[in-house]
DNA sequence: GGCCAATCGACAACGATTGTTGATTAGCAA
DNA sequence: TTGCTAATCAACAATCGTTGTCGATTGGCC
């Protein structure tokens, strides 16, 4: 994703106010690799800034995904997860503890005529659920995530 | 996924009683290829049954799913949705109305090994979302359903 | 400096799903 | 056929994630 002043510019731009629980968000997403849920920015940012409100963050997080500068997963998780990383790219979900990674892996899936009937190909999105590392080397507890 | 007739055996193995809500369901869900939602085969139950409960629903489409008999989508379409096809496939999701079909791909991704880094895979799923024939014809209108 | 967007807190509301209660029904083994 | 007990019912309340509302305040940016 774009860099926190690269973002600025960009709020600017569109004649959205660059203010400092937004920046704090920005610096909060950049460069993060774990998927985060608007309660994880939001547990982060208030780190920071103690005084930030929840709604702020959905409301950044919304405005950020609609000008495509993150990306909005739906894993079957429980709630939406905001990937920073909006290059084509995949996932790896671990169904025991639900974390996310991400991969890069050529998935042009050839979809015969026949069966896109009428159907027009926008996103293709690979999932791929197993057990993440750590998950693997321990038993398996109790009930996963759905999916 | 399997015939009532068989669902109603396997119930009866696993000491669940099959009753008559049960077997509605079960009859419901028999061929369906629209991967209802809980709510939709609560409508559909409920016009041959009047008095099902939505609460019953719930609990015997879980039931099914924790016996592998039908199998849990999580499109980010809003809500679970249920497919009685339990068949390595994959789905079409229009973006637009939020119609969901079956596909028959080989989606066999080569994940190269320094990507995995220690992950399990278990199941791939591929979902293509895009524009469906009906909705390819008319204007796009208001907002999607996220994803 | 001043306009006005953005944020705040403190809630209420939403839709999907699950839990609770106590009463009733009915499957199925004896 | 009887009886135990699971399943269901209605009618709720509660949960979780997310969004909306309010009036008041802050502070970005022209």
């Amino acid at each position: 994703m774009k860099s926190p002043a690269e973002l600025t510019e960009l709020f600017r731009d569109r004649g959205l106010k660059v203010t400092p629980q937004r920046q704090c968000i920005f610096r909060t997403l950049h460069g993060n690799e774990v998927h985060p849920t608007a309660e994880s920015v939001y547990a982060a940012a208030s780190a920071e800034m103690p005084t930030i409100s929840l709604k702020t963050v959905y409301q950044t997080l919304n405005d950020l995904a609609s000008m495509g500068e993150i990306q909005q997963l739906d894993l079957g998780t429980g709630s939406t997860r905001f990937d920073p990383n909006v290059e084509g790219h995949h996932h790896l979900v671990c169904v025991q503890c639900g974390k996310v990674r991400d991969l890069y892996v050529d998935a042009r899936v050839r979809v015969p005529a026949d069966q896109l009937g009428g159907f027009t190909v926008g996103t293709t999105e690979v999932v791929i659920r197993g057990l993440c590392g750590d998950c693997s080397s321990t038993p398996m507890q109790g009930e996963p995530h759905h999916g």
